[in-house]
DNA sequence: TGACAAAGTTAGGTGCGGCTAACTATATTA
DNA sequence: TAATATAGTTAGCCGCACCTAACTTTGTCA
Protein backbone atom coordinates (compact mmCIF):
# COMPACT_ATOMS: atom_id res chain seq x y z
CA UNK A 1 0.00 0.00 0.00
CA UNK A 2 0.83 3.42 -0.60
CA UNK A 3 3.32 2.69 -3.18
CA UNK A 4 5.85 5.17 -4.09
CA UNK A 5 3.74 7.93 -1.50
CA UNK A 6 7.52 8.99 -0.32
CA UNK A 7 8.01 9.98 -3.94
CA UNK A 8 8.75 14.00 -4.64
CA UNK A 9 5.61 15.43 -6.01
CA UNK A 10 5.67 17.53 -9.54
CA UNK A 11 4.28 20.84 -9.48
CA UNK A 12 1.01 19.44 -11.28
CA UNK A 13 0.29 16.98 -8.59
CA UNK A 14 0.80 19.05 -6.02
CA UNK A 15 -1.93 21.64 -7.70
CA UNK A 16 -4.13 18.72 -7.88
CA UNK A 17 -3.78 17.62 -4.52
CA UNK A 18 -4.06 20.80 -3.35
CA UNK A 19 -7.28 21.84 -5.18
CA UNK A 20 -8.98 18.36 -4.27
CA UNK A 21 -8.44 19.75 -0.82
CA UNK A 22 -9.44 23.03 -0.98
CA UNK A 23 -12.59 21.88 -3.10
CA UNK A 24 -13.28 19.03 0.29
CA UNK A 25 -13.05 22.08 2.72
CA UNK A 26 -15.68 23.99 1.13
CA UNK A 27 -17.94 21.42 -0.02
CA UNK A 28 -17.34 18.02 1.73
CA UNK A 29 -16.47 16.93 -2.02
CA UNK A 30 -13.89 17.34 -4.94
CA UNK A 31 -15.69 16.40 -8.09
CA UNK A 32 -13.62 16.07 -10.94
CA UNK A 33 -15.23 18.78 -13.19
CA UNK A 34 -14.76 21.24 -10.30
CA UNK A 35 -10.80 20.18 -10.20
CA UNK A 36 -11.11 20.64 -13.96
CA UNK A 37 -12.26 23.84 -13.43
CA UNK A 38 -10.83 24.91 -10.45
CA UNK A 39 -6.86 24.44 -12.07
CA UNK A 40 -8.02 25.72 -15.81
CA UNK A 41 -7.43 21.71 -17.09
CA UNK A 42 -9.66 19.74 -19.30
CA UNK A 43 -11.66 16.35 -18.25
CA UNK A 44 -9.12 14.20 -19.04
CA UNK A 45 -6.06 15.44 -17.30
CA UNK A 46 -8.02 15.47 -14.41
CA UNK A 47 -8.92 11.96 -15.12
CA UNK A 48 -5.17 10.99 -15.30
CA UNK A 49 -4.20 12.68 -12.72
CA UNK A 50 -6.31 11.04 -10.11
CA UNK A 51 -4.67 7.49 -11.13
CA UNK A 52 -1.48 8.39 -10.54
CA UNK A 53 -2.30 10.26 -7.09
CA UNK A 54 -3.85 7.09 -6.21
CA UNK A 55 -0.97 5.13 -7.30
CA UNK A 56 0.99 6.95 -5.09
CA UNK A 57 -1.24 6.37 -2.39
CA UNK A 58 -2.50 10.04 -1.68
CA UNK A 59 -6.32 9.84 -3.07
CA UNK A 60 -9.18 7.24 -3.02
CA UNK A 61 -9.94 6.72 -6.27
CA UNK A 62 -12.68 4.93 -8.24
CA UNK A 63 -13.90 5.73 -11.68
CA UNK A 64 -17.22 7.62 -11.43
CA UNK A 65 -17.00 8.55 -7.73
CA UNK A 66 -15.80 11.34 -6.12
CA UNK A 67 -12.44 11.73 -4.65
CA UNK A 68 -11.32 11.90 -1.20
CA UNK A 69 -7.97 12.09 -0.09
CA UNK A 70 -5.83 9.08 2.16
CA UNK A 71 -4.14 10.40 5.23
CA UNK A 72 -0.67 10.45 3.37
CA UNK A 73 -2.89 12.66 0.68
CA UNK A 74 -4.12 15.31 3.39
CA UNK A 75 -1.01 15.44 4.84
CA UNK A 76 0.84 16.14 1.46
CA UNK A 77 -2.18 18.78 1.14
CA UNK A 78 -1.87 20.83 4.08
CA UNK A 79 2.02 21.07 3.80
CA UNK A 80 1.24 22.30 0.37
CA UNK A 81 -1.06 24.89 1.77
CA UNK A 82 0.26 26.02 4.52
CA UNK A 83 3.10 26.99 2.12
CA UNK A 84 0.85 28.98 -0.02
CA UNK A 85 -0.08 30.76 3.06
CA UNK A 86 2.78 31.76 4.65
CA UNK A 87 3.75 33.04 1.02
CA UNK A 88 0.41 34.54 0.35
CA UNK A 89 1.04 36.46 3.66
CA UNK A 90 4.24 37.34 3.35
CA UNK A 91 3.41 39.10 0.07
CA UNK A 92 0.51 40.82 0.88
CA UNK A 93 0.83 41.52 4.80
CA UNK A 94 4.77 42.45 4.68
CA UNK A 95 6.17 43.22 1.22
CA UNK A 96 2.00 44.55 0.75
CA UNK A 97 1.39 43.75 -2.70
CA UNK A 98 -1.99 43.07 -4.12
CA UNK A 99 -4.13 40.27 -2.76
CA UNK A 100 -4.21 38.96 -6.26
CA UNK A 101 -0.79 38.95 -7.05
CA UNK A 102 0.29 37.97 -4.16
CA UNK A 103 -2.05 35.39 -4.68
CA UNK A 104 -0.22 34.32 -8.19
CA UNK A 105 2.85 34.35 -6.85
CA UNK A 106 1.96 32.00 -3.65
CA UNK A 107 0.40 29.38 -6.26
CA UNK A 108 3.88 29.56 -8.48
CA UNK A 109 6.34 29.78 -5.49
CA UNK A 110 4.50 27.31 -3.25
CA UNK A 111 6.56 24.49 -5.49
CA UNK A 112 9.40 25.43 -4.93
CA UNK A 113 10.85 26.45 -1.34
CA UNK A 114 11.65 23.73 1.28
CA UNK A 115 9.84 23.21 4.82
CA UNK A 116 13.38 25.25 6.29
CA UNK A 117 12.87 28.46 4.06
CA UNK A 118 8.90 28.31 4.91
CA UNK A 119 9.03 27.84 8.63
CA UNK A 120 11.75 30.99 8.69
CA UNK A 121 9.21 32.41 6.53
CA UNK A 122 6.26 32.30 8.87
CA UNK A 123 8.69 33.17 11.79
CA UNK A 124 9.53 36.26 9.83
CA UNK A 125 6.21 37.10 9.47
CA UNK A 126 5.20 37.16 13.46
CA UNK A 127 8.34 39.03 13.86
CA UNK A 128 7.80 41.99 11.37
CA UNK A 129 3.85 42.07 12.05
CA UNK A 130 4.02 42.59 15.49
CA UNK A 131 3.88 45.98 17.61
CA UNK A 132 7.66 46.19 17.92
CA UNK A 133 9.02 47.17 21.83
CA UNK A 134 9.89 50.31 19.88
CA UNK A 135 6.43 51.16 19.68
CA UNK A 136 6.26 51.20 16.02
CA UNK A 137 4.82 49.05 13.26
CA UNK A 138 7.25 47.95 10.92
CA UNK A 139 5.49 46.89 8.35
CA UNK A 140 3.49 50.41 8.26
CA UNK A 141 7.54 52.09 8.07
CA UNK A 142 8.17 49.63 5.17
CA UNK A 143 5.36 50.91 3.88
CA UNK A 144 6.91 55.18 3.57
CA UNK A 145 10.03 53.61 2.91
CA UNK A 146 8.89 52.33 -0.32
CA UNK A 147 7.08 55.68 -0.70
CA UNK A 148 9.95 58.07 -0.42
CA UNK A 149 12.76 55.84 -2.01
CA UNK A 150 11.98 54.51 -5.46
CA UNK A 151 13.86 50.92 -5.41
CA UNK A 152 17.05 50.73 -7.56
CA UNK A 153 15.89 48.20 -9.92
CA UNK A 154 19.55 46.97 -11.06
CA UNK A 155 19.66 44.83 -7.74
CA UNK A 156 22.42 43.60 -5.95
CA UNK A 157 24.71 42.02 -8.00
CA UNK A 158 28.16 42.04 -6.34
CA UNK A 159 26.59 40.06 -3.38
CA UNK A 160 26.66 36.59 -5.16
CA UNK A 161 29.56 34.86 -6.51
CA UNK A 162 28.40 33.79 -10.32
CA UNK A 163 30.67 30.83 -10.24
CA UNK A 164 28.25 28.99 -8.31
CA UNK A 165 24.40 30.62 -9.16
CA UNK A 166 23.76 28.40 -11.12
CA UNK A 167 25.10 25.27 -9.72
CA UNK A 168 22.82 24.85 -6.42
CA UNK B 1 14.04 39.41 -36.44
CA UNK B 2 13.90 38.34 -32.62
CA UNK B 3 11.64 36.06 -33.52
CA UNK B 4 9.29 35.15 -30.64
CA UNK B 5 11.26 37.44 -28.38
CA UNK B 6 8.43 38.36 -26.16
CA UNK B 7 7.55 35.04 -25.57
CA UNK B 8 7.66 33.75 -21.81
CA UNK B 9 10.56 31.81 -21.54
CA UNK B 10 10.86 28.58 -19.93
CA UNK B 11 12.47 27.68 -16.50
CA UNK B 12 14.73 25.65 -18.37
CA UNK B 13 15.57 28.19 -20.85
CA UNK B 14 16.42 30.60 -18.13
CA UNK B 15 18.18 28.38 -16.68
CA UNK B 16 20.19 27.74 -19.86
CA UNK B 17 20.43 31.94 -20.53
CA UNK B 18 21.88 32.09 -16.65
CA UNK B 19 23.95 29.74 -16.99
CA UNK B 20 25.95 31.40 -20.37
CA UNK B 21 25.62 34.57 -18.56
CA UNK B 22 27.13 33.75 -15.85
CA UNK B 23 30.07 32.05 -17.92
CA UNK B 24 30.28 34.34 -20.70
CA UNK B 25 31.02 36.92 -17.32
CA UNK B 26 33.37 34.73 -15.63
CA UNK B 27 35.43 33.13 -18.58
CA UNK B 28 34.44 35.42 -21.59
CA UNK B 29 32.86 32.45 -23.27
CA UNK B 30 30.63 30.04 -22.84
CA UNK B 31 31.23 26.51 -24.01
CA UNK B 32 28.59 24.06 -24.70
CA UNK B 33 30.73 21.44 -22.49
CA UNK B 34 30.95 24.08 -19.58
CA UNK B 35 26.63 25.08 -19.92
CA UNK B 36 26.70 21.10 -19.81
CA UNK B 37 28.26 20.71 -16.67
CA UNK B 38 26.42 23.65 -14.67
CA UNK B 39 23.25 22.43 -15.38
CA UNK B 40 23.91 18.96 -14.54
CA UNK B 41 22.47 18.20 -18.44
CA UNK B 42 24.01 16.57 -21.26
CA UNK B 43 25.47 18.13 -23.92
CA UNK B 44 22.88 17.22 -26.86
CA UNK B 45 19.98 18.95 -24.30
CA UNK B 46 22.66 21.83 -24.10
CA UNK B 47 22.72 22.03 -28.08
CA UNK B 48 18.64 21.81 -28.51
CA UNK B 49 18.37 24.51 -25.65
CA UNK B 50 21.07 26.37 -27.73
CA UNK B 51 18.70 26.26 -30.88
CA UNK B 52 15.66 27.30 -29.36
CA UNK B 53 17.33 30.15 -27.61
CA UNK B 54 18.81 31.10 -31.47
CA UNK B 55 15.12 30.73 -33.08
CA UNK B 56 13.84 33.14 -30.21
CA UNK B 57 16.38 35.94 -31.19
CA UNK B 58 18.30 35.11 -27.28
CA UNK B 59 21.57 33.73 -28.33
CA UNK B 60 24.24 33.71 -31.04
CA UNK B 61 24.70 30.38 -31.71
CA UNK B 62 26.56 28.71 -34.64
CA UNK B 63 27.41 24.74 -34.59
CA UNK B 64 30.59 23.89 -33.09
CA UNK B 65 31.10 27.52 -32.12
CA UNK B 66 31.04 29.50 -28.98
CA UNK B 67 27.97 31.14 -27.65
CA UNK B 68 27.01 34.60 -26.72
CA UNK B 69 23.53 36.28 -25.87
CA UNK B 70 22.35 38.69 -28.00
CA UNK B 71 21.35 42.12 -26.67
CA UNK B 72 18.12 40.69 -25.69
CA UNK B 73 19.25 38.04 -24.61
CA UNK B 74 21.62 39.75 -22.18
CA UNK B 75 18.67 41.31 -20.76
CA UNK B 76 16.88 38.97 -20.37
CA UNK B 77 19.69 36.94 -18.32
CA UNK B 78 20.46 40.03 -16.51
CA UNK B 79 16.69 40.00 -15.28
CA UNK B 80 16.80 36.49 -14.29
CA UNK B 81 20.33 37.21 -11.94
CA UNK B 82 18.41 39.96 -10.38
CA UNK B 83 16.11 38.02 -9.28
CA UNK B 84 18.75 35.19 -7.82
CA UNK B 85 20.50 37.64 -6.68
CA UNK B 86 17.53 39.31 -4.73
CA UNK B 87 15.95 35.77 -3.38
CA UNK B 88 19.21 34.72 -2.07
CA UNK B 89 20.30 37.74 0.01
CA UNK B 90 16.61 37.91 1.38
CA UNK B 91 17.27 33.97 2.08
CA UNK B 92 20.91 34.50 3.20
CA UNK B 93 20.74 37.85 4.96
CA UNK B 94 17.23 38.46 6.64
CA UNK B 95 16.10 34.84 6.52
CA UNK B 96 20.00 33.85 7.76
CA UNK B 97 19.28 30.34 5.99
CA UNK B 98 22.29 28.44 4.94
CA UNK B 99 24.35 29.69 2.17
CA UNK B 100 23.46 26.58 0.15
CA UNK B 101 20.58 26.03 1.40
CA UNK B 102 19.68 29.96 0.06
CA UNK B 103 21.48 29.67 -3.07
CA UNK B 104 19.46 26.46 -3.85
CA UNK B 105 15.98 28.26 -3.39
CA UNK B 106 17.16 31.26 -5.16
CA UNK B 107 17.50 28.66 -8.46
CA UNK B 108 13.90 27.34 -7.97
CA UNK B 109 11.98 30.28 -6.67
CA UNK B 110 13.81 33.02 -9.58
CA UNK B 111 11.70 31.60 -11.93
CA UNK B 112 8.14 31.81 -10.35
CA UNK B 113 7.82 35.49 -9.14
CA UNK B 114 7.25 38.49 -11.13
CA UNK B 115 9.15 42.01 -11.47
CA UNK B 116 6.74 43.69 -8.91
CA UNK B 117 7.24 41.13 -5.82
CA UNK B 118 11.29 40.99 -6.39
CA UNK B 119 11.05 45.08 -6.51
CA UNK B 120 9.25 45.13 -3.68
CA UNK B 121 11.84 42.16 -2.04
CA UNK B 122 15.05 44.34 -2.64
CA UNK B 123 13.36 47.50 -1.12
CA UNK B 124 12.27 45.20 2.05
CA UNK B 125 15.86 43.65 1.99
CA UNK B 126 17.51 47.51 2.04
CA UNK B 127 14.81 48.66 4.29
CA UNK B 128 15.48 45.51 7.11
CA UNK B 129 19.07 45.41 6.81
CA UNK B 130 20.21 48.96 7.57
CA UNK B 131 21.00 50.22 11.08
CA UNK B 132 17.14 51.69 11.93
CA UNK B 133 16.41 54.66 13.71
CA UNK B 134 16.03 52.99 16.53
CA UNK B 135 18.89 51.81 16.89
CA UNK B 136 18.91 48.08 16.48
CA UNK B 137 19.86 45.75 14.00
CA UNK B 138 16.33 44.06 12.63
CA UNK B 139 18.15 41.02 11.58
CA UNK B 140 19.91 40.23 14.56
CA UNK B 141 16.74 40.82 16.57
CA UNK B 142 14.90 38.60 14.28
CA UNK B 143 17.89 35.65 15.10
CA UNK B 144 16.95 36.58 18.73
CA UNK B 145 13.40 36.03 18.45
CA UNK B 146 14.05 32.54 16.33
CA UNK B 147 15.55 31.53 18.87
CA UNK B 148 13.50 32.33 22.02
CA UNK B 149 10.32 31.38 20.19
CA UNK B 150 10.42 27.97 18.47
CA UNK B 151 7.77 28.70 15.72
CA UNK B 152 4.56 27.48 15.09
CA UNK B 153 4.46 24.52 12.13
CA UNK B 154 1.11 24.61 11.54
CA UNK B 155 0.54 28.12 9.84
CA UNK B 156 -1.60 30.73 9.55
CA UNK B 157 -4.16 28.66 7.48
CA UNK B 158 -7.58 31.15 8.63
CA UNK B 159 -6.11 34.29 6.82
CA UNK B 160 -6.73 33.13 3.21
CA UNK B 161 -9.77 32.33 1.39
CA UNK B 162 -9.60 28.75 0.51
CA UNK B 163 -12.36 29.25 -2.34
CA UNK B 164 -9.56 31.34 -4.38
CA UNK B 165 -6.61 29.51 -2.72
CA UNK B 166 -6.25 27.64 -6.57
CA UNK B 167 -7.76 29.45 -9.02
CA UNK B 168 -5.18 32.40 -9.60
C1' DT C 1 50.65 15.80 -40.99
C1' DG C 2 48.17 12.16 -39.41
C1' DA C 3 46.31 9.88 -35.46
C1' DC C 4 43.84 10.42 -31.49
C1' DA C 5 41.25 12.97 -27.99
C1' DA C 6 37.82 16.16 -26.97
C1' DA C 7 33.83 18.79 -28.14
C1' DG C 8 29.65 19.09 -30.47
C1' DT C 9 25.73 17.23 -33.27
C1' DT C 10 22.22 13.94 -34.84
C1' DA C 11 18.97 10.29 -34.43
C1' DG C 12 15.92 8.12 -31.90
C1' DG C 13 13.69 7.25 -27.52
C1' DT C 14 11.39 8.28 -22.71
C1' DG C 15 8.27 10.44 -19.35
C1' DC C 16 5.30 14.07 -18.07
C1' DG C 17 1.45 16.92 -18.61
C1' DG C 18 -1.44 18.74 -21.32
C1' DC C 19 -5.10 18.56 -25.34
C1' DT C 20 -9.47 17.02 -28.44
C1' DA C 21 -12.85 13.83 -29.96
C1' DA C 22 -15.47 10.04 -29.24
C1' DC C 23 -17.36 7.09 -26.10
C1' DT C 24 -19.67 5.38 -21.63
C1' DA C 25 -21.80 5.90 -17.33
C1' DT C 26 -24.76 8.45 -14.31
C1' DA C 27 -28.41 11.80 -13.22
C1' DT C 28 -32.45 14.28 -14.28
C1' DT C 29 -36.95 14.90 -15.66
C1' DA C 30 -40.97 14.75 -18.64
C1' DT D 1 -39.05 4.61 -17.53
C1' DA D 2 -37.15 6.35 -21.63
C1' DA D 3 -34.83 10.38 -23.51
C1' DT D 4 -31.59 13.54 -22.81
C1' DA D 5 -28.17 16.20 -20.44
C1' DT D 6 -24.13 16.05 -17.69
C1' DA D 7 -20.03 13.91 -15.86
C1' DG D 8 -16.31 11.02 -16.48
C1' DT D 9 -13.27 7.91 -19.25
C1' DT D 10 -10.56 6.29 -23.16
C1' DA D 11 -7.75 6.66 -27.20
C1' DG D 12 -4.66 8.99 -29.55
C1' DC D 13 -2.10 13.03 -30.18
C1' DC D 14 1.39 17.05 -29.17
C1' DG D 15 5.27 19.76 -27.10
C1' DC D 16 8.88 20.11 -23.81
C1' DA D 17 12.96 18.61 -21.73
C1' DC D 18 15.59 15.29 -20.91
C1' DC D 19 18.47 10.91 -22.14
C1' DT D 20 22.00 7.45 -24.73
C1' DA D 21 24.54 5.94 -28.64
C1' DA D 22 26.59 6.84 -32.76
C1' DC D 23 28.52 10.06 -35.62
C1' DT D 24 31.14 14.41 -37.17
C1' DT D 25 33.93 18.21 -36.45
C1' DT D 26 37.70 20.45 -34.25
C1' DG D 27 41.93 20.64 -31.65
C1' DT D 28 46.37 18.73 -30.17
C1' DC D 29 50.75 16.80 -30.43
C1' DA D 30 54.16 13.17 -31.61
Amino acid sequence: MAEGSKSQLSASLEDYLEAIFNLASEANVARSKDIAKRLAVSKSSVTGALRVLKKKGLANYEPYDYVTLTDAGRAAAEQIVRKHNVLKSFFENVLRVETDVAQQAACRAEHTLGPEIITKLLSFIEFVTQNNKNGYYLVDEFQQFCKSRPPDVSGPQAQVDRRTANGG
